[in-house]
DNA sequence: TGTAGAGTTCAACAAGTGTTGAATTAATGT
DNA sequence: ACATTAATTCAACACTTGTTGAACTCTACA
């Protein structure tokens, strides 16, 4: 309760803390929209989108639940917004991705490439960005499309074109070698931040780096034994063949 | 609706069909609680703990809604009992461990390994509980253990005994092993069955086996980089020192 | 035949959900 | 000083949730 004045500092807000009268304007410009979004990014990090409530989230963000439609107007148009990503991921990724001293794609590539990543959410915004997309599109159809349309197009579109940098790979050859990265990294976020998996949640980034390491790498650059459709690049892009968990 | 008639089919019941009185018993052992624990599975398979109702188990089992509660008690206890796998699943996992000819831990062993789990939650009761395990696991606190111990116990300790054979390993190191097979495997299902992330839901068995084999074989047999306080064995096992997810 | 008991349904309660509209207060522009 | 408008709260509606207790109907057994 009253978690907004401290979440929401240094926006506006000259007057004296405490008041809290009933109905009224308070102030021009309180950093209250912001304050929600941040209460709701942090609500449904931690519960998902169907275990979030609008009521929970203006208490956290101190504030009447009436304000939060009245700001954001349904509950989807929250999550939605409150999910959009904080900075555009992709120029984070490529800075992020490329080692000290060029040559992206050599080796200790995938090393420095779980290492990036497991520090970018271990403590950040966003993570609970990440978290909250990956709680709820377990369940929600809407979170499920949001996330894997932000793995698609941000994370392995950005992966497979500064790892592939110098080779020559059918467009389908990249998407499959980055899904594979997927594979790997979300099972990774999976066990380490949500299952709580003891050796995984355990270990340290450089630890799980030098051991995931490798694998990454070798989906990446490797000699891995690719579907014999890819090979001659007849590009069946974006074609979601089949979705077998009836999402 | 009624689809418990169909779903239950051979248990019982030599009265005519379409009858639907009100109030009332209607046969001597009727498999109304075998009904109700199937469609409990495979709503909490798709929906997760949340997401699924008891009235809509009780629906899809064409039940009102106080049988369920009559049966088990509640919820919790629906879902704990809907969970409990109907084989005990170590020894279905030993026996498809072993490739047909012996010698475990070969090479193309974790080719195997990841083709047996893909066909084993390709289409089967297995898979609906492993889908709601995993729906549910990643909010609900009780799923959440549940998972874990189902891992940790049945899944890693198997897969790490099969692998471990011949090889000289500590625990720890037994463990750490098993838990990246975890993450490999894990993030394999999330992305395929949850996700549907085009290129690896549109793959086939073989070739995920082909291009993820290698990386799980690297995980139980190879020489990867240990976390360096587990060569010496000093058994730090279930210490569970950090949850950074805050489940 | 009668009685105990299991199977089943009905109706409701209390709590929690998203959402809405009216009312109230303060800042702002004229 | 006055009207406008944004920010905020209150109170409620309509709905869904898990859960409960009473009632009803049939079978099984004495």
């Amino acid at each position: 309760m009253t978690a907004r004045r401290a979440a929401a500092g240094g926006q506006a807000g000259s007057r004296p803390a405490g008041d809290r009268r009933a109905g009224g304007r308070r102030a021009g410009d309180s950093g209250t929209r912001e304050a929600i979004g941040e209460a709701a990014r942090a609500q449904f990090a931690e519960h998902g989108y169907r275990g979030a409530t609008i009521r929970g989230i203006a208490a956290a963000a101190g504030v009447d639940p009436a304000l939060v439609h009245h700001y954001y107007g349904t509950k989807e148009a929250l999550f939605a917004a409150a999910m959009r990503l904080p900075v555009v991921p992709s120029e984070v990724l490529s800075a992020a991705l490329t080692p000290a001293g060029g040559m992206p794609a050599g080796p200790g590539f995938g090393a420095h490439l779980v290492r990036t990543a497991l520090q970018l959410w271990e403590s950040d915004e966003l993570k609970e960005t990440f978290l909250g997309l990956l709680r709820s599109a377990v369940t929600s159809e809407q979170a499920s499309v949001m996330l894997r349309e932000f793995i698609s197009d941000s994370i392995l579109g950005t992966v497979a074109r500064v790892a592939g940098l110098g080779r020559q790979w059918s467009p389908a050859e990249a998407e499959y070698r980055a899904a594979m990265v997927a594979t790997q990294m979300l099972g990774l976020a999976l066990t380490r931040l949500v299952l709580g998996l003891p050796a995984v949640a355990g270990a340290s980034v450089d630890e799980l780096a030098a051991t995931v390491g490798p694998s990454v790498e070798r989906y990446l650059s490797g000699d891995i034994d690719l579907p014999a459709r890819l090979v001659c690049s007849r590009r069946p892009r974006t074609a979601y063949p089949r979705r077998p968990g009836g999402i």
